[in-house]
This record gives C-alpha cells, sequence and structure tokens, in this order.
DNA sequence: AATGAATGAGAGTTCATTCAT
DNA sequence: TATGAATGAACTCTCATTCAT
C-alpha cells in the first residue's frame, strides 16, 4: 500500500525505469498538468493502476522523473573535475561541452524547463533541485574558478562567488531550444565556445 | 475563440488591466493551469463571468498577460539605445541595469518564468515573444555589439553573432529568483556588475 | 416593473411586435433552451435588456410567440365555417387548403413543432394551447362533420368523434416539412388532396 | 467526438441499457437541453462520469436513446409484412394495433416527441431516423397499398404515394398522448379503428 | 423608455485516484 | 502483481436576468 523508498523506486525495477521514461516524454512534451496518467500507462504499456504500484501519486511520479535523471550528470561532472589535473580552462570547457552533449542535445534539458515551470508548485522538488542540482553545480564551479586563481590561470575577479556565469549561457540554449527551435534553430555548441572563449579572455591573467 | 486585437484589450479600459493584473498574479503564483478563474475575478474583483467580456477564453487571458507587460520594456531599451552616443559599454550596462530594475527585481520576471513554463501549449504566445520580444532584443545587442566593433571598443569577436551571451546571466537571475530566491536570496544587481565586467574585458579590443 | 398585460403585450406596440417576430425566427431555429436572448435582441434590433421591458422572462416572451400567431389562424377558420353555406366537403377542403397555404408553407409550422417539442415544459403553453386551439379546432372539425351527416353528405361513423383524423395529415404535413424536408422534399398540397379524397370517399354517404 | 458504433453501445453491454433508459426517461421528461447528466447518472444508479465510459458526449448519449429503441419495432413491422399472407387490410391493420400496443401505450412514444422536438438540432439523428425509420416505413406501406391494388381489394388511388396517409392519425395519436392526455385523455385504440374503418372505406374497390 | 455591462448560478466535461477482481 | 471500470470533485464557460445610467 506504501510506496517504496527511493532506492527501490528509481533502481528497483525495469518497469519502474520504463514508466518514469514515458512519463518523462508527457511531461515534457504537455507539462505537468496537461500531462494524462493515461497516456503516461499507454506509452509505458502498462494498466493505469499499475502506476500507482510504484508511485503515490501523479506529483510522485514527476519527482521521480527530476529525480532520476539529472544528478547521474552532475556526479559524472564531479568525477572528471577531481580526476582533472591541468588547466582549469580545460577542464571548464571539456565539462560545457560533455553537458551540451549529454544533456541540452538530448531531452534532458526539457527536464530543466520542467523544474523552471513547475517549481513554484513542487517546493520539494525545488528544494531537491536546488540541494542536489544547484548547489553541487555551483560549488564544483566557484572552486574552479577559485583554483584558477590559486593557479594563476585566472586573475582574482568576483567570478568565483559569481559561477551562475559560468552556467548561464547553457540555461539560455535550454531554454530557447525549448521554446524557439523550430522558430530559430540555435546551435548550441558554437554558442558555448564563443562563450567560453569571451568567458576566457575575461577571466584570464593579464 | 479569437482574441481581441492587442490595442482594444490592453489599453481599453481600465477593467481589462485590472483583470489582467490580478491575472497576472495568480498565473505566477500557479502556473497556467492550476491558476483558477474564480481566483483571478476575486483578486480583480470581479465576477467570473465579467472575465468573458473581455477575453474569450483562459488561454487569451494568458495571452493579454503576456502581451500586455513584456513589449513596453523592450521598447524602451530600444529608445534608450537610439538616443544614445557614446561608449556602447555604457549603454549596455544600462540597459542590462535598466532591466534589472524593471523586470528582475518586480514581478514581470515572474511573466518570463511563465513563458518558458507554457510556451509548449501555447504556440501563439511563443511565436508572438519570439517576434515581438526575442528577435528584437537580440537584433538590438547584435547590433550594440557590431557597433562596438566598428568604434573600435571592441575587437572582433563571434559575440555580434550570439547576442544571447549578453542576456543570459540576465535568464538565469530571473529564474533563481523565481525558484530559489527564499533558499539562497540572490542579489542580482551583483551578478549582473560581476558579468559585465568580465564580459566587457573579454570583449574589448587589446 | 410588472409586465403589461396580454392585450397590452400582444398588440400594444410595434415594437413588441418586432421583437415576438425575431423569437419565433429564433425559437423556430434553435428550440427554446438554445436560443439566445442576446441573439433575439440583435434580430429584433434592440438592446437584451429592452426585452425585459416587454416581457417578464424567456418564458413570457415563448409564450407571446405562440400565443400571438396561431388563434388568429383558427379565428379566420371558424369565420369561414360560420359563413358557409353548402356542401361540407367543400367548406373542409378549403379549410385545409388555407391552414396549408397560411401555416404549413411559412414559418408558423415551426410554432406547432415548438408547442410539440417544449410542451412538458410549459404546462401553461400546453393548456393554452389545448384550449384555445385544439379545444376549438376539434370543435370545428367535429361540427362540421356531424353537420354533413346531418345533411345526408356523410353516412353516420364515428368520425364525428374523432376530428383528429381530418387534421392528422396537416400534422403530419408539418412535422415532415420541419424535419425532413432537405431530405424528402414533401408536396404538403398534394398530400392533402390525397388524404381529402381517400377520407371523403371514406364519409360519404353510399 | 465520434460516437462508437452501435452494435457496441446498445447491446455492448448491461450498464449501457440501464444509462440508455435512464436518459429515455430523462430526455423524455425535460427534453435534451434541460435534463441534467447529474439526474441521468443518478437514475441509472452510476456516477456522472460513467456515464462518459460509455458515451462521448450529452448528444452522443441522446443518439443512443434513439438509435435503440425504435428500429426494432421497423424491424417487427417488416418480419410481420413479410410473413403475411392474405388481405391487405388485415395486416394493415395489425400493423397499426401492434405500434398502439408497443409504441403510443409505452414511453417509446416519448421518443417520437424528441426526435420531433430536437430533430434540427441534431442533423444525424434527423438523418438517422428519416433513413433508418421514415423511408423504412414509407416503403413499407406504400408497398401494400400496391399490393392492395394488384390484388383488387383496393382501388387505384394515389395513395400508395403518399403512406405517410396511413401512419399520420397514429402521429396525432403519439402527440396528443404526450401533451393533452392530461387535459384530454385519448383513446388511442379507438382513435386508429375509426381511422382504419374510414381509411378502408377510402381506399377500397367499389 | 432604453441600454448593455455586470452578475453568478449552473451545466458539461475531465481526470487523478481507488478498488474489486 | 496487475488491471481498468468506476468514481466524484473541480474546472471552464454560458447565458438569463438585473440595474445604474
Amino acid at each position: 500500500m506504501t510506496t517504496p523508498d527511493f532506492e527501490t523506486r528509481s533502481e528497483g525495477s525495469e518497469k519502474t525505469r520504463v514508466i518514469v521514461a514515458a512519463a518523462r516524454r508527457e511531461f515534457a512534451a504537455k507539462g505537468y498538468a496537461a500531462a494524462r496518467l493515461d497516456d503516461i500507462a499507454r506509452a509505458a504499456g502498462v494498466a493505469k493502476g499499475t502506476i500507482y504500484l510504484y508511485f503515490d501519486s501523479k506529483a510522485a511520479l514527476f519527482e521521480g522523473v527530476v529525480r532520476g535523471h539529472v544528478v547521474p550528470q552532475l556526479e559524472a561532472a564531479e568525477a572528471l573535475a577531481a580526476a582533472h589535473d591541468g588547466p582549469v580552462e580545460d577542464l571548464v570547457r571539456q565539462l560545457l561541452r560533455t553537458l551540451c552533449e549529454n544533456v541540452l542535445e538530448t531531452d534532458l534539458r526539457e527536464v530543466i524547463r520542467l523544474v523552471i515551470a513547475e517549481g513554484p508548485n513542487f517546493p520539494e522538488i525545488r528544494a531537491f533541485y536546488y540541494r542536489e542540482v544547484v548547489t553541487r553545480g555551483m560549488r564544483l564551479l566557484g572552486g574552479l574558478i577559485r583554483r584558477g586563481e590559486e593557479r594563476g590561470e585566472f586573475r582574482v575577479s568576483g567570478a568565483a562567488d559569481a559561477p551562475q556565469l559560468v552556467m548561464a549561457p547553457f540555461l539560455m540554449a535550454a531554454v530557447w531550444k525549448s521554446l524557439f527551435d523550430d522558430l530559430a534553430p540555435l546551435d548550441a555548441r558554437k554558442l558555448l565556445e564563443i562563450h567560453l572563449d569571451v568567458l576566457m579572455r575575461g577571466l584570464r591573467a593579464p
């Protein structure tokens, strides 16, 4: 009757994964409110009632979607950073390129839009996302900038306290591709390359 | 089914303005689907049916919200740019500061979040926003960067073709404040100042 | 505040007639429930509120429609019968022909359909119609058949007690033309002529 | 939006039959527009939403009512005619008596009134009724009259082309009983007997 | 007398959730 | 574990009626 705990849920069964994947597609396509459990069930190839064996509610399913797909990306980034040795610039470039490939150019970017869209209605998702994604991401990037300053690669600017600036064009690209790509396709890689060029020149020690 | 034209709607009557303002607050707080016309009517101090004297449907009301409040900001920016004479850097700084004050620090920033959130469900709003806001904004900024290059202020980089980079931290701040400000308040002005410092250093001619 | 009485209402003013005529068209086209006062007002060239100066309610307006247009037909028939001297058959033929021309082939036949359609919801209309139209019509026809029997034109059958039989094809034609005329046009005159031939042969004394 | 096909709907399930029966009663009592789905659901002993599992809309439910209950009557009549051998007069008398018993004296006669009342608003119902009921009925009766003429029972009159005349008193009785039976009860059998007497005398060969 | 903006009760429809099988 | 028929609360939208002007 109760919902299996998070581990069970997100890694337990193949069926869970199928449902979450179907839910991600429907939520991304219609938004939280307009997505129908009927459609999610059909897309997942299960009966509607079955979803309730794995998730307490539509809201819990939505949480499952957000939880299940973003954190791994960040963990990969953290691992990359930990392993890296050498110029910070190279690492930052590599991180953004990887994210571009794995997120911007897949439907994971829609999960970002969903968090933006539904955040105010889902305090727990907002808090989870802030805690598990935003904080960790900002800490990672802030640390890299500081490392660059210490290595003498970068001049000392306020940027270590504003790591959002590194990610801002990434967010811009995600939003653009979600909203306007049919009206004006965006070459996200190119945008990010120009961003990195300008940013690095702006950060570099004289 | 169709929306009365923009002039009629947004400037027609005091009542229209009251309804749109109430709708903006409700949509911002709950999102399009979860906002209830009952609440909008109550907040506007009119009866539910009255809304339908001014708007054909909930969707049309939402369009009214988006249409009515964003374009004027952009027009102000265009006017500022047209009137400006002198270093481009100063103008760009002034534009972002003005937008920060008028949008980021008011509930207009919620309209941006609403467009992101509901865009996929409202092709007309998406198209309108792209046409009237995004295109015009990008054209304005791209033109400024090019002007800076011609004036010898900026080196020639690809940035004139990626004016999104100038606005990206603005978008980031808008999203952050909408989602996380209670968890981690963001000083948008400071973020934008650091952004401008780094950006200008990145753009400036050697 | 109160509604002017029936005389005032139905004969008092030109405006009343205009409203009732517009109402008849709308009720005939859409039925009572689906007809909108907005449309009736527009068709009558008056404001919606004006209708309420002449009629207490939508129901009262509907009553006005039924009252105002059927009784005169019957009175004309009664006058014709009173004035007639000669074979009953001729008179009956003339009556049906007149009704055909004045009712079946005008939109008055829609009023008949409206009474059938809405009767159960409007006890007063039903009672009025029964009292002022049906009873009088049946009395008239029953009297004519009896007169024919007395005159030796007709054999004595039960028909004087079933005057509905004379009118039944008239009702049939009214309904048919209202429902099926676009699918299968009915020549009401011809139908009535055959009816009269068969009927008279059936009634005639041997 | 579309209606599931006839077989599925009217014979599919017991539940369907229960809903349609309840709907018939409510529609007959109030008319299409004034009947409330709440009441239909309560009368059927199901929840309001359940109706939508079986019918796409109120209109589809109404179609179900009309479709489900009239055609079988006609089929019975056709079977009777096919099986009959002997004087046409006997068969016609028998047909009308059967219809009187099965339709006029049951609430099926209300379905007829509903078709008259709502036909103009339901083109599909009108077309269905014309095609499946009216046409077939007229063909059947016209054929019988012609058979009578060929057998020498009837003289050759135009009646074979006006089979509506046979049914007209039936329609009259249906309408009368629906509208006026509380004010002036009609003995439908008696009316039809007189009709048949007069009609047969009118049709018979000299 | 006439207007038409405003009202608000009421209806059809949807869909997350439940539960007997 | 899995199903899907059934539920009923909640929503948007309509429109007869009112009333200040």
